[in-house]
DNA sequence: CGAAGAGATTAGT
DNA sequence: ACTAATCTCTTCG
């Protein structure tokens, strides 16, 4: 990764599925990543006040844990240093993806102009920093298979069973 | 720098 | 089930 902030904080979330950390840097792009389940050592950090973007999208996530409706994605609070142009474009084709569905690995290469590099969008997921505002859930396999997920495949199971039921429709893959 | 390896995949057999 | 194909990024000589 290239240059990335000095982490100064990290704000918690709780959420049905566990704890989420939101950790930040410096102004004007403060979010780092998201993590969900929460990295087990809680880190310490200083007296510092969560920027506002933080504090907006810490409610942006309680609100999604509670009527699972599309978050609405703000590019420039994130901190994107150290991603391709092909990974942005990558992420921000799976950011359109709404509750509810689902698209395949295969389907978003395509939808990126690579259709033959549905492993290159299955490596992209793996390195998503922010999960759930970028839904990385909602990218399965082809053949109706989960594919893998980061935080364990029982969350990514739990999250899409939560949201098709949400939108009243059965869950959208296999096993 | 070029070569080789590594994926949260896929389509075929 | 297993295999070969395919693509970008990372890591190594």
């Amino acid at each position: 990764m290239k240059h990335r902030s000095a982490t100064i904080g990290a704000l918690h979330v709780s959420s049905p599925f566990g704890t989420a950390v939101i950790r930040y840097g410096e102004e004007p792009a403060p979010i780092q990543d998201i993590h969900l389940p929460a990295p087990e050592p809680a880190e310490a950090f200083g007296p510092f006040r969560a920027p506002d973007a933080v504090r907006r999208l810490a409610d942006m996530l309680l609100g999604y844990f509670e009527n699972f409706a599309m978050i609405p994605i703000r590019w420039d609070w994130l901190d994107l240093t150290g991603l391709t142009e092909l990974q942005l474009r990558t992420l921000r084709e799976v950011g359109d993806i709404p509750p509810g569905a689902v698209k395949s690995y295969g389907a978003v290469a395509e939808a990126i102009g690579r259709p033959r590099a549905a492993r290159f969008v299955g490596a992209t997921m793996a390195a998503n920093r922010f999960p759930l505002l970028v839904p990385c859930h909602r990218v399965v396999r082809s053949d109706g298979g989960l594919g893998g997920f980061g935080g364990g495949i029982e969350l990514k199971r739990s999250l899409l069973e939560q949201e098709a039921r949400t939108a009243g429709e059965p869950p959208p893959f296999k096993p």
